[in-house]
DNA sequence: TCTGGGGTCCTAGGACCC
DNA sequence: TCTGGGGTCCTAGGACCC
């Protein structure tokens, strides 16, 4: 049954690229895109001004982090290959992904929403929900009272959906966007969510589209016209149902506003693929990296891990990974490795590796346990 | 010049225990 | 002497999200 909750879904828009333009007001109007690395990097002349990189620049296997509405109108988007999208807009301005940067801006901009109301969920970098069930004022006035708390901590704009719940404000987020606000009452879901397209809904992936499309519904609606043991009958018990219910905007799901974190991982795309045997001290150097890596984020943040993994996409894109328990938790970059390489073990290294990942799970608090020693390692790859 | 990195959750089979 | 189930843990893979 639809509740009488009141849901905010906040969504800055094109967070990336316009923190990268509080930093480079003169790009503001030009097609630019976040992709590279620090090579990238805009250099400074003697007279002040900055000269940027190209996307014609670029060498690598990398994707695009984001791309501003006027690098999209020339058809790349989030997601591309950089050097497919080289093609497409080879004058493209080209900046590394600066992730300091961007945690800066959303730390400001959660504790901007945070002003309105205490009860706010995380959902990455930048996007939050927040139920203002409780907040005084009508969802207009509570939508736009949440957009000038972003925007005078940031200087940044932000899209809001208001609704009944969390699947349907994140819906209504992106209705208006840039710098919209929509407000939805659960009456008018058939009106204004049944015609949206089904890939809309978080949790309809490309998978669960396309089969959907082969099966002859592309739209929002087109799965609330289906019956449920028919979807039960294509898409499993549990899905089936799931499909059935957001199909009719029903979510129960509450704001969650703290939550533990459940693994940790460092990976890593390597210039070129490496073979185990031919390249073995680079990737042994790499591994050791990456285990001490993720010790040290366990460390910083104050977790132990007994389940270690590892992972590895080799030169045809198929990946494998391997995990193993271990009977007591760790944190050291020495455990660490010596159960990963366990887990290399496991995997026969015929194929060129293109990817090489390092992943801690089954965390638990550190408490009081004993910090570890940094420890020099051979490379025993 | 195809295809990043860091996450969460789910499924499914086998082991093992009662 | 012919074939239980339920529960939990472990492992591998995959869908999905930002």
């Amino acid at each position: 049954m639809p509740d009488d909750r009141r849901i905010a879904h906040i969504d800055m828009d094109a967070f990336f690229a316009s923190c990268e333009l509080s930093q480079y007001p003169e790009l503001r109007g030009e097609a630019m895109v976040v992709a590279g690395r620090r090579t990238d990097a805009p250099r400074t002349n003697p007279d002040g001004t900055r000269e940027f990189s190209r996307l014609r620049d670029y060498v690598g296997r990398g994707v695009l982090t984001t791309a501003t509405y006027e690098a999209r109108a020339l058809g790349v988007h989030s997601g591309m290959p950089t050097m497919k999208a080289a093609r497409l807009a080879p004058n493209a301005i080209l900046l590394p992904v600066n992730f300091d940067l961007y945690r800066t801006y959303s730390r400001l901009f959660k504790d901007a929403v945070r002003s309105v109301t205490p009860s706010i969920q995380d959902v990455g970098i930048d996007e939050v929900y927040a139920d203002v069930s409780l907040t005084s004022g009508s969802s207009e006035e509570v939508a736009r009272k949440l957009k000038s708390a972003v925007l005078e901590a940031t200087s940044l704009t932000c899209s809001v959906g208001i609704a009944p719940n969390k699947l349907l404000a994140k819906l209504c987020s992106d209705i208006q966007k840039p710098d919209g606000i929509t407000i939805l009452k659960f009456e008018e879901v058939q009106s204004r969510i049944w015609p949206m397209a089904a890939n809309k809904i978080n949790g309809i992936g490309p998978k669960a589209s396309a089969k959907l499309a082969s099966l002859g519904i592309t739209t929002i609606g087109g799965i609330a016209a289906c019956d449920e043991p028919w979807l039960i009958e294509h898409f499993g018990r549990s899905y089936g149902s799931w499909l059935r219910r957001v199909s009719h905007g029903l979510d129960d799901r509450p704001v969650v506003t703290y939550s533990e974190p459940v693994s940790m991982s460092r990976e890593t795309t390597f210039e070129r693929d490496l073979h185990a045997v031919r390249h073995r001290q680079e990737l042994g150097a790499a591994f050791t990296r990456l285990c001490e890596q993720v010790a040290a984020d366990l460390q910083r943040k104050g977790y132990l891990a007994r389940k270690i993994g590892i992972k590895l996409r080799f030169n045809d894109f198929k990946t494998v990974t391997r995990d193993i328990t271990l009977p007591e938790p760790i944190a050291n970059a020495e455990a660490l490795r010596r159960a990963a390489t366990d887990c290399l073990k496991r995997v026969e290294l015929v194929k060129s590796i293109r990817l090489l990942g390092v992943k801690a799970g089954n965390l638990q608090p550190a408490g009081q346990a004993p910090r570890d020693e940094s420890v020099q390692f051979t490379l025993d790859f």
